[in-house]
DNA sequence: GCGACAG
DNA sequence: ATCTTGTCGC
């Protein structure tokens, strides 16, 4: 693998995001969440899970798992090429497709500008929102430990992304644009579906996948 | 050179 | 990310 040619595919990635709202209305939001055989191998079998949900009760409207081989390491800022091949099958295979998918990890709050979640919205044109549990790039002040505040992730002047509080007294959680929405939008859009720390969408599909695994593993 | 480093 | 029982908190 030559990680110089893949960053020249991530640059290419970058110009092609749409940082404000392009949609006419979300009623439906899906997560996506992977989950891995034996994390230390490379090769190893993966399952991928795909939840939507309805934006006014919160509750799964459409449920999808798929298999796979994963051939590729985990390398910090590559993750895209490790994990997007089981999503974008995902997508694929959805005959009603959301109409924006929440991501596990960055959007743009990238080095490069084209976190997972953003290269998945580039690749699929679909709207999407980065939502990550760590931070990988920028600058941010520790936003007050009360839901629904939250400050920005920044590097260098320029605003990447949001830290915040999806839960009183809890660890945020790290927003960014993914592709065809503001940032405005997708902190709205994460608080709305949040009631525990993850949002809906991604803790449910975080949680089919344990079910998964169980029984498949 | 050193530290940081999504899942 | 993964391996896991009991345990703490709302």
């Amino acid at each position: 693998m030559d990680l110089e040619e893949l960053k020249r595919i991530q640059q290419e990635c970058a110009k092609k995001v749409v940082q404000k709202d392009d949609f006419q209305e979300i009623r439906t939001v899906g997560g996506i969440d992977l989950t891995f055989q034996d994390i230390r191998n490379n090769p190893t079998k993966a399952w991928a899970s795909l939840v939507v949900i309805d934006i006014n009760t919160l509750k799964p409207i459409y449920e999808d798992v798929v298999e796979g081989i994963v051939d590729f390491p985990y390398i910090p800022t590559f993750l895209a090429f490790r994990e997007l091949p089981l999503m974008l099958s995902l997508h694929q295979r959805a005959k009603k497709k959301p109409d924006v998918y929440f991501i596990d990890g960055q959007g743009v709050a990238h080095p490069r500008g084209c976190g997972i979640a953003s290269h998945f919205g580039v690749i699929t044109q679909s709207v999407s929102v980065g939502v990550a549990k760590t931070k990988l790039f920028g600058y941010y002040k520790e936003p007050s430990t009360k839901r629904g505040s939250w400050s920005y992730l920044t590097y260098r002047g320029n605003i990447l992304g949001a830290v915040l509080r999806t839960r009183d007294d809890t660890e945020p959680i790290y927003v960014s644009v993914g592709h065809r929405i503001s940032l405005k939008t997708a902190i709205e859009l994460v608080l709305k579906t949040s009631i525990y720390r993850i949002p809906e969408p991604t803790r449910l599909a975080h949680n089919l996948l344990q079910k998964v695994r169980k029984k498949l593993s």
